[in-house]
DNA sequence: GTCTATAGGTTGATAGAC
DNA sequence: GTCTATCAACCTATAGAC
């Protein structure tokens, strides 16, 4: 589960057109989502015409599901093995981490989730998750705690996701994106991604016991 | 600043058509983004033409602007003043209820943000938010909590927001689409606004003050 | 204050040559 | 696999009558 810097994907410029596609694809979407991403400016960023996009993917839907699916697949297989709440915290981070630049489409833009036809699994997860979270037998507010403790991690690993010590070189614009939107200082003053998963669970952990007499948290 | 429940606003049904053509239009840019909202579909629903919106508003982007402005300008005005960290996210849970709607339009559809010329401004506030809640001469991880506070009010209300005891009459849609965004148990299980705005607070403040040694937090 | 009619532009997608 | 050429659909916005 210390995956945080361990990058399981295939070789990095595994130059196929159509991963050059959707690697671009989900640069632009992330930069002007998606429905303001049009296959002209995919194509002409590839050098190519729309028409050669239709070679690789049928329509503009296909290649957005093609981008999302890895980072809903594995969550879904994550929440489905149904860890205990500090374990699914722990998962959940390094799930973003490794999906990062489609978490950040797919958290900032609602339009893309529902071309994706990903709100139905999507909500559906947050759910479980919430539910997980919540523990056993669980009054209306620890409901409430677990949905604050999920909202942390997933916004404050967004604001200081700048913190990686290199950007991934397949998403070079990203990181100039991620930037623009979290507007906090020079990255150099960051903790690195270790630190950082550790600080956002012990942040998660202290939402969820906000609520009990004794408000310690164990060391994680 | 316990203003969770009393409304400031003009009547909730001053049917001018300006104000008429503004709650229509909030409630299908958050149902379908802003994009993907046509005027065509607006003027619809109000039973006119889109020449007719154009007698009230300029543009597309200019009656955005107007549903968006009173949000961030309350929120600008808020965060200059530069109040104490705890005080600050007690003025910003307020906040989000009395302008839950137009929030969930803005956190929820990036292109809205940035049609409403509104990102920089945004930015700007979540630094200084984010640099406020830090505290005096803040290490690295602080911002990060920082962050992980702010985003747990921001993600914990808009999931429970469904706790509201009734609807605000001027968005009926609104609340079926927050029951499909939220997908949790039944509203009659969660928390009225008073006490959910309390369980944010201690779950930002838990949040803050789990980077330090003595854990335990003030009662609110 | 609202209407009809239309200008002018962009988009996603297809057909067929090479 | 990529190209040129083209289509129908849709959009924002404007002009001018009532």
């Amino acid at each position: 589960m210390q995956s945080l810097y361990t990058h399981t994907k295939a070789a990095p410029d595994a130059g196929g057109t159509k991963e050059r596609i959707q690697q671009v694809a989900l640069e632009l979407f992330v930069l002007h989502g998606y429905e303001k991403t049009s296959l002209r400016e995919i194509a002409d960023r590839l050098g190519i015409t729309k028409a050669a996009l239709y070679y690789h993917y049928a329509s503009k839907q296909e290649l957005l599901k093609s981008v999302t699916q890895p980072l809903i697949d594995e969550f879904e297989t994550m929440v489905h093995a149904d860890p205990p709440p500090e374990e699914l915290l722990r998962s959940y981070i390094d799930l973003l981490y490794r999906h990062r630049a489609v978490f950040q489409l797919v958290a900032n833009d609602h339009s893309s989730l529902a071309a994706a036809e990903l709100v139905e699994r999507s909500v559906q997860l947050r759910r479980d998750v919430v539910r997980q979270l919540a523990g056993p037998d669980p009054r209306p507010a620890d409901y409430v705690r677990a949905a604050a403790a999920f909202g942390a991690i997933s916004q404050g690993f967004m604001v200081a996701r700048r913190a990686e010590p290199a950007a991934d070189p397949a998403l070079p614009d990203l990181e100039a994106a991620a930037e623009a939107a979290a507007g906090l200082p020079g990255p150099a003053d960051y903790p690195d991604g270790a630190e950082l998963a550790r600080i956002l669970l012990d942040a998660a952990l202290a939402v969820l016991h906000s609520g009990t007499g004794s408000r310690g948290v164990p060391g994680a």
